[in-house]
DNA sequence: TCGTTGACTATTT
DNA sequence: GAAATAGCCAACG
């Protein structure tokens, strides 16, 4: 553990993404929680969004392999159940959200059940 | 170094 | 129940 590097905190975020299984989702608080706190739930959410869409192809960082295409952020919401990509006018809403019901997850009001989607596994197993 | 902003959450009014 | 406030951490100028 003993990287004190910023990047080492973003990798654990990016880690912990890519093991939500399919069908289930999870909320930054829950991350910000399984990190001990490290990062609040907002650092959570900035994580997500310096995700790069692509691999950096520049020799290699050690956060570098991270990018959307192995990293299933969209299963990541808010408490809300709802998708917060509305801030981001590159990522509709709707993007994540068919990417949500493509796996199984459906939205209820414009918002997902968390009593039924989210991964309680997670913290269960903590 | 300081101030602002943001893919957040919980509490209070 | 919605709106406002506070706490939180990291990146940017």
């Amino acid at each position: 553990m003993g990287k004190t590097k910023s990047s080492s905190v973003f990798s654990e975020v990016y880690k912990i993404v890519q093991q939500i299984p399919k069908g289930k989702v999870l909320t930054y608080g829950a991350i910000s929680n399984k990190l001990n706190r490290r990062l609040s739930a907002q650092a959570v959410g900035w994580a997500l969004n310096a995700l790069p869409e692509r691999p950096t192809k520049s020799s290699d960082s050690s956060a570098s392999q991270y990018h959307s295409g192995n990293v299933p952020w969209h299963r990541v919401i808010n408490s809300k159940g709802g998708v917060s990509t509305s801030k981001r006018p590159d990522m509709p809403e709707d993007q994540q959200q068919n990417m949500l019901e493509a796996e199984g997850v459906r939205f209820v009001d414009c918002c997902v059940p968390l009593e039924k989607y989210y991964w309680k596994d997670f913290d269960a197993n903590n």
